[in-house]
DNA sequence: CAAACTTAGCGAAACCTTTCGCCAAATCGT
DNA sequence: ACGATTTGGCGAAAGGTTTCGCTAAGTTTG
């Protein structure tokens, strides 16, 4: 089996948790309208695939109650972090920074959002 | 066949880019004794997949020369944008900012990088 | 040139992910 | 309680990735 800390959601699986972080605790028949939505999959793959990810420890299940609810495992910033600790590995052979510049360079943000970095690059300069 | 830009290599396939980008273009045999270090694999395997990613565009190869030159399709940059892009949009649900800050909270980085990171932000709050 | 070696390629096996048809168990409406 | 509907699960098919044995073509060496 796959190390559970490690492992990157496949496409589909990390659709599903995409929905779970979105609607919260959800039975298969809400996560499954959600799917469908999209791409037209059948609901006994939204069941099996749910399955498959209990089974890879991806979401938990609580089947006291009937309609049994699933949710995910990881919150969606713990994903985020192994996969962009991943990325940073793979990518960019362990440079963070680097990552960020990308990023940086890439993205629109904020003012709250460039101040909130700010923030943080000068606590990382206190810290060396 | 899977999109050209959109794809993202798959775990072999990231391997054998990331020896490339660091040895720059290469035959086989280089390529191979890289891979094989890590993981055991046989030759056939580096040069079968070889074919597979130049048949997807994720390699090129001069056959003129004899042994034949594999060298990456796509600069790392440019890998990495579609990664950054994926995990955006799929994890963080298109706020590149998040990942930033994400990824801000957890390196490590040098005076140069943290000074290059706020040379950014200026240029951004300038932009908007 | 011939033998020894290196390189390229094919096809299939092994493995994983994603899909679904079909059946059984549970629940609901009357 | 009974028939209709929903839910859960199994096993297998379909599709993609990764592996390699085997063979052919090309290159080097004596």
């Amino acid at each position: 089996m796959r190390a559970l800390g490690s492992a990157q959601p496949t496409a589909v699986e990390l659709e599903i948790l995409r929905v779970l972080w979105e609607l919260g605790p959800s039975p298969v028949r809400a996560i499954h309208a959600r799917l469908t939505g999209a791409k037209g999959t059948n609901y006994s793959t939204t069941v099996k695939m749910l399955a498959v990810m209990l089974h890879k420890g991806l979401v938990k299940r609580d089947d006291q109650v009937r309609p049994h609810v699933y949710r995910a495992a990881m919150t969606r910033d713990r994903a985020a972090k192994g996969y962009l600790h991943d990325l940073i590995d793979k990518v960019y052979n362990g440079s963070a920074m680097s990552l960020v510049l990308q990023a940086l360079s890439a993205g629109k943000a904020s003012r709250a959002e460039i101040d909130e970095a700010r923030r943080l690059l000068d606590q990382m300069e206190g810290q060396s």
